[in-house]
DNA sequence: TTGGTTACGTGACCTACATCACATTCGAAA
DNA sequence: TTTCGAATGTGATGTAGGTCACGTAACCAA
């Protein structure tokens, strides 16, 4: 499926925009290609770009001390992802964003983005509820973290992304879950 | 300052609404008061509106096992609560929302809300920031909470409400920490 | 004032997970 | 095919924080 028609049929789910909207909605979209390991954000850059994936598999995270990876968002087709907070505030990145595999995205400017929502009372619309979702889905794993010990919340994030384990490698799966890769591995031999 | 005035600083921080624009904003709001220990959403509940609170502090916590409470959020003046996920997918409430001392709020209901942003894109705008914001910081926890220490989320907190440490009990913050009170009570003695 | 509940401190012990070290397997490039 | 680095498994050991147990202090309500 070309890029045009992934996002319209993203978007229909929220709201409707007739044929001719939707071009204009299109229209400030970029698409970009990426390679398996090339950086697409990286710490202390400028952020100018969000992000929606037609293919491929993105992960956007943090770099502590040059040392440890954590993983805020494993970012697949019709996903979105960016360092929002540096997009927003318009401040350095702190975020990374690269790709796991080759990937497809389309690149939404943040001036565009708000020229749009401005223009287009439906595309406000459709924004606040996307962001509503990453909230409430954030706010999830936020209690998965405080509640569930690292074997329920390993089993949590297969039944949310499938696909994942064959995709990435484990210890990707660990900076996800917050865990060194030799407790992961030992999850599994445990059963 | 009466809850009219209140509220109208706030969204001013994110739009402007002329007087006119903004009485039929504000007639949304249907204000309500609580006392200490009050439940304003008890789990299982059907969840219509969400709060805006004036005066006092709420505690928005989520109970495991009817043993463990963990808080996810301390809702101060000019913040807001519910549950969300309850609030926007219809269903039954997994969040409880109580007082931490007595309160003063305004409520708006989720139809309400939705025929608000629908009239006045304004709104809408304002809404998506306001959820951005909640976005944001909601990911920046989830960060902390990977990265750091227990002390060092303490010292976190205590930056972003430096009210609280004499307004609420101990065991509060530590179930907002995540620890056990026998552990933070132990992290003071330790310095 | 009194009795009961809630908050808080602190010791003893246990457990999940981190860290370090090393072996093994796999996959891509030469 | 060979080779080298990345990914993964696994043992030994250290530690932050949980859990249980108990004592004391503060705060209401009768």
């Amino acid at each position: 499926m070309e890029a045009k028609a992934i996002l319209q049929q993203h978007i229909a789910k929220t709201i409707s925009l007739s044929e001719e909207q939707f071009a204009h909605f299109f229209s400030y979209f970029k698409p970009m290609s990426f390679s398996k390991g090339q950086t697409i954000i990286g710490e202390g850059d400028t952020v100018d770009c969000e992000y929606f994936v037609l293919s491929g598999c993105l992960k956007a995270f943090y770099i502590n001390d040059e040392i440890k990876m954590y993983i805020l968002q494993f970012a697949m087709p019709t996903w979105w992802t960016s360092d929002y907070a540096a997009l927003y505030n318009n401040t350095r990145a702190t975020i990374n964003v690269d790709c796991i595999t080759d990937a497809e995205v389309l690149c939404l400017s943040n001036a565009d983005r708000e020229k749009l929502c401005s223009e287009l009372h439906e595309a406000e619309h459709f924004f606040r509820w996307r962001t509503n979702r990453g909230y409430i889905a954030s706010q999830k794993r936020l209690l998965s973290f405080m509640n569930n010990d690292t074997k329920k919340r390993y089993e949590e994030l297969l039944a949310l992304y499938p696909q994942l384990y064959n995709l990435v490698p484990k210890h990707l799966i660990a900076a996800y879950l917050g865990v060194s890769r030799e407790t992961l591995s030992r999850l599994y031999s445990a059963h």
